[in-house]
Formats: C-alpha cells, structure tokens, sequence
DNA sequence: GAAAAACCTCGCCC
DNA sequence: AGGGCGAGGTTTT
C-alpha cells in the first residue's frame, strides 16, 4: 500500500556544513537512492527519510510504516533529532576545514570544491556488514550487495512510488540456517560466509548493545574487538571505528588512499607491491600528525575529492558541472532501484542482457536533456513510469 | 613474522 | 568475441 508522504521540514544546515550529494555517495552509507533529481531517499531507524538540498538548508520528510500512527503527528516524529546524530550535526565542519587548511596547502586547494563532507555516525552493525561486504569490490556492487540485504532480510516499512523499502536487517534476522547459502545466491561470493559467522557471533555470543557499548571505550581497544570478527581486519575496523563508533581519528588505509599518501604527500617506504601492517599504520600516523585529533574527518574530504564518481566536478565550470552532476544523478537512479535489486534473482546472462536494454533507454532519454532541473525532473518521471509498466 | 595465493563476482579493457 | 585483470581486504598458506 501507498502513503502519503508528510510536509517537508527544515533542517537549519548550509551547503557548507554538510553536501548531501557528495555525504551520500563517498561510500560510506550504500543504501542511499536519488528518488528525484536533487532528493535522496534511504530507510533509517525504522522509517523512511527523504532529504533535499537547498541553497540554504536542508529539507527532510519522513515515512513510517502503518501502525505508528503517532507519526502523523509532528510533536511526536523524532526524525529531526535522528538526524542530527545521524549527520553528527553537532561537529562544527567549517571550523575543522579552517584548521586543517591552515596546516596542509594540499587541503586548502581541495576544500572549496569539496566543501561540506562530513563522516556519518552510522549503525555500528550495518557498518560492520557494508564494510565486509566491501572487500575486492567497488561502490556500485557494494551498494547493489546492501540493498538486496535489505531487500531480503530487513522488514518492509513502506511503499514509495511503487518502490519498496526495507530497514537494515537485525543480527538475529542474519543469524538463521541458511544464509550464507541465500547471500552466496545472491552473489556475495566469499563474502556470503563471513556476514553469516559475524551474525551469529554478534546475536548469540555478545550481549545485545555490544557493538555499541563500543563508543564508550577507546579507539584502540574498539578496533581491536571489532577485529574478531570474521570478515573483519584492519581497514575495516577503521572504517566501524571512524563512521560508527565516535573515533574521529581513525584512518582506514585502502589502496586509494595509500596512491594519495605517496602522489601527494610523497609518502615514503614504497617496498611492496601490497599494502602491508606497518605501511597501514604509518600511513595513519602521519596524517593523524599532520591534521590533529579527526584526521579521519580529513581523509574523507581528500578520498571523496579522489573518487572517480566526482572526477566531474574537478575540472568543468559550474554550469557544465551541473548538467554533469543531474545527469550521473539519473544514471544512479537507474543503476540503484528496483532494476538491480531483482538482478541477481536471474541468471548472470539474463541480467546483462537487461542491463544493456536499460543502457540503450537511458541515452535514448539522454537526448531529452537539454538544460536545467526540469528537463530532468520529465525524464524522471519518464523513468519512473517505464518501470511501473515494466514491472506489472 | 613477512609475503604470496586464494577467495566470488562484476565490469572494463584490448 | 572473450580472456585477462583489478576493484575501498581478509584469511589461509
């Protein structure tokens, strides 16, 4: 069933605080889905949330699934305050830009084109689960792999424009006969036997809140426990650590940011041709040395500023960059809805077939754009229905 | 202990 | 056309 969605909200938050389309797609959430050029859409602690930029703020609705009838009242909705701690709105961002482009010029050239990239503070348990999920893979994969946990797994809350959505699944709906085999079939690959090992050790072996007692303790003894898990090692510690778990120092090492450690920073100690322990830690203790206490803030901001998926933004003018940005919005739109969630419920030859239809649709609808929001908002739209007739 | 090899799948490249 | 290779690592040799 359909519901209606609420008025919108404002959050008091500008552009330079928080940049919705750069936060939401770095890779440290994947579950984020551009509902609308401009809008993205994600379930969150129970609800569904819609957020979008303004020039000088940020709107938000929320969505709750029949039964919490007290959500139709505003008094009682805590979205607000849920996204606050969500955004750790209480970090004051421009501050920290301010002090760590006084210390590194490097910084200072990235930060006005990258303004606003702050971390999240995630849900420790989906974090651990992503962040497995992420190892030899890349954003797009790992945002389909995300979603079809959802999908599978997590309750259903609601029904928007024929798009369904579903909460993170609990431990315990993870740690059931079965899973690894339903996640392999789902195309986890090696991955599938890690997330069913780690769910049953977080739901029968730790008391409930264990993860999250993790926030209390300190970076090294949280990212030392984080590494029981399987699936969990070093990098993805860090990453629990830095977007979970209140420990803004923690640097996670990949490859990527080791080339910008050695291409921009002249990192020395280049021996192997793999990333080994001590590089990995002294990789972090140099950028903790040079940004201070949240160097792991900072990495973020030169990481996103480094992700293929902006390398849009780098070198086109403001008015090219825009049509750029709302057409990549589109195309993710495309790649992150119902299509791919039902992808790896058909054979592996089906799917590419498919794919490549919705490629040839999607710069056939290309054309249609000439400028401007509302050219896309109509191919949206045009999208939007397609799918619906497809789907029925 | 340090350094390869294996692990699943997808998408891009030549 | 289709094999080769790497992708935000971890675990096993």
């Amino acid at each position: 069933m359909t519901i209606a969605a609420p008025l919108w909200s404002t959050l008091p938050v500008p552009p330079t605080e928080l940049c919705l389309d750069k936060v939401l797609r770095c890779g440290q959430s994947f579950r984020w889905k551009l509902s609308a050029p401009n809008e993205w859409t994600c379930t969150l602690r129970g609800r569904v949330v819609t957020l979008q930029q303004e020039p000088s703020h940020i709107k938000y609705r929320a969505v709750f699934p029949p039964g919490r009838s007290d959500s139709t009242t505003p008094t009682n909705d805590d979205t607000e305050e849920l996204l606050r701690d969500y955004f750790n709105l209480s970090v004051n961002l421009e501050a920290l830009y301010s002090h760590w482009s006084s210390v590194d010029p490097n910084f200072l050239k990235k930060s006005t084109t990258f303004a606003g990239i702050r971390i999240l503070r995630q849900d420790p348990w989906e974090n651990v689960v992503s962040f497995i999920c992420s190892s030899n893979n890349n954003i797009s994969r790992i945002s389909q792999m995300v979603n079809n946990l959802c999908l599978h797994f997590g309750p259903h809350l609601a029904t928007i424009d024929s798009i369904d959505y579903h909460d993170f699944p609990e431990p315990s709906a993870l740690a059931v006969p079965g899973v690894e085999q339903r996640l392999r079939e789902l195309g986890f690959g090696y991955r599938a036997k890690y997330i069913a090992k780690a769910a049953l050790l977080v739901a029968n072996e730790r008391v409930p809140g264990w993860l999250n007692s993790l926030r209390k303790v300190s970076y090294r003894e949280a990212h030392d426990t984080l590494l029981e898990l399987p699936g969990v090692g070093p990098k993805v510690a860090d990453c629990v650590c830095l977007m979970s778990l209140d420990k803004p120092g923690a640097l996670p090492v990949d490859t990527h940011v080791w080339q910008i450690a050695q291409r921009d920073y002249k990192f020395k100690g280049v021996k192997g041709k793999t990333l080994n322990k001590t590089t990995y830690d002294a990789i972090g203790d140099h950028f903790r040395k040079l940004w201070g206490e949240e160097a792991g803030w900072a990495h973020s901001v030169l990481f996103t500023a480094d992700l293929k998926a902006f390398s849009e933004v780098k070198n086109e003018t403001t008015v090219v960059s825009t049509k750029a940005v709302l057409t990549a919005q589109v195309e993710t739109l495309m790649q992150n809805t119902s299509i791919k969630q039902e992808q790896s419920m058909m054979t592996a030859e089906t799917s590419r077939k498919r794919v490549k239809r919705e490629d040839v649709e999607e710069k056939e609808g290309e054309k249609e754009i000439n400028d401007g929001v509302a050219e896309t908002s109509s191919l949206v739209d045009r999208i939007k229905r397609r799918r619906r007739s497809g789907r029925s």
